[in-house]
DNA sequence: CCAGACGTTGTT
DNA sequence: GTCTGG
DNA sequence: CCAGACGTTGTT
DNA sequence: GTCTGG
């Protein structure tokens, strides 16, 4: 029986799945999921994708209420103490103090620049635009392609996911007691030094950029000695074009599985926890096919190198580092998807389905 | 030496 | 505007 | 990547 | 853990 199919058992399916997901634990036992190759998703619903509520709160200090009951024991309104600098207020300096383990004499520190506040929010840039979703739809089956022995992996955790974020997690694959295995990570490194999870997340370790991967303290050791596959059915990007962005699913013409090189950690705070595993997706320059949609793409190894990749004896940056680079152009095909794919939220198959007709389908014949 | 950061993309 | 969570 | 939140106190 | 900046 294929659950992503059955229309009835549709709805269940997706719960099911989406709990799992929101679960986030790396052995979860989705036990049997199985579906087909290439799952027809059910026509899309009619949807509203990124219909934004622009009112505020219905509660205003003029509102007359407000205004009139000025009761003798109400507490006067105070001002908050904000940083005089950033404008941060002490309970989101506080969490932020908790969470990355910060001072408030580190806190004024951190404003030490002399750039204007404003300007210094886009030049220092925390903001995070990258190949940040993917999808992945195959089979154990086909999942042999990437196994050393082209034997299909047994694993009874493999869920398709159409619409995959950072955070979530995915089959990953490493070399563990001098074989290839497989193993559900976290997509977003976490190195082992960091703190917490969270104070991870802010440095949007989700790509590393493959021209410097080797000099950044938060991937070098990770290049070095724990470099993986991640196996992808596809990943989305959005096409920019003045202020409309538009998603595209791109995916190999050929396979129904891309290499996609990634590197990996193992974060452990204590020994009494269970230690959390993750993994970055390296990036590169885009080809000419990808360059119609975006200026970078993860990296796509050939199979023949795979061994070469994934091999923890290999160290040296030189004989890595020529693996990062654009896959050719003509490995590649893309089409138009509906902007519902925008929101993580939205997991069933028809994220996957053509926007239009297939006139919008470019396969790198094109060219 | 110690303290603190450790990142990407896209846009300016 | 900026950060967090998925 | 995009969407959505962005906060506190005191009481259940 | 390792590198950078002060």
């Amino acid at each position: 029986m294929n659950a992503s199919n059955a229309s009835s058992g549709d709805q269940v399916g997706r719960r099911a799945h989406q709990s799992r997901i929101r679960a986030g634990t790396f052995c979860a036992g989705a036990r049997g999921t199985s579906y087909s190759r290439h799952p027809r998703p059910p026509v899309p619903p009619t949807r509203h994708p990124s219909t934004r509520s622009v009112h505020g709160s219905g509660r205003s200090t003029d509102h007359p209420i407000m205004v009139r009951n000025r009761s003798p024991c109400r507490r006067p309104r105070t001002i908050p103490a904000l940083c005089a600098i950033c404008g941060s207020s002490p309970s989101r300096r506080r969490a932020a103090m908790i969470k990355v383990s910060i001072s408030i004499g580190e806190h004024k520190a951190n404003h030490g620049s002399p750039i204007p506040f404003a300007a210094r929010a886009q030049h220092d840039g925390y903001t995070r635009r990258m190949c940040g979703r993917a999808y992945e739809t195959y089979t154990e089956a086909e999942l042999a392609a990437l196994d050393e022995h082209g034997e299909p992996p047994d694993i009874d955790w493999l869920i398709p996911n159409y619409n995959m974020a950072p955070t979530e997690t995915s089959p990953v694959v490493l070399v563990r007691d001098d074989r290839r295995a497989f193993a559900p990570f976290r997509w977003g490194l976490i190195p082992g030094w960091a703190h917490s999870v969270e104070a991870a997340a802010k440095y949007s370790l989700i790509n590393a950029r493959g021209e410097e991967i080797s000099e950044k303290r938060s991937y070098a050791e990770s290049f070095q000695h724990q470099r993986c596959i991640v196996p992808l059915s596809g990943f989305y990007e959005w096409k920019r074009e003045d202020t409309t962005k538009r998603p595209y699913a791109i995916h190999l013409r050929d396979q129904p599985i891309m290499a996609v090189a990634g590197v990996w950690a193992r974060w452990q705070p204590t020994v009494r926890v269970q230690p959390v595993y993750s993994f970055s997706i390296v990036t590169t320059a885009a080809n000419d096919f990808m360059a119609k949609i975006h200026d970078r793409m993860p990296v796509i190894l050939d199979y023949r190198d795979l061994d070469h990749w994934l091999d923890p004896d290999v160290h040296e940056s030189e004989r890595v580092q020529p693996l990062v680079r654009p896959c050719p152009s003509d490995w590649l095909a893309a089409y138009e998807v509906s902007p519902s794919v925008n929101s993580v939220r939205n997991k069933a198959p028809d994220v996957l389905q053509p926007l239009t007709s297939r006139d919008d389908y470019w396969p790198t014949l094109d060219f």
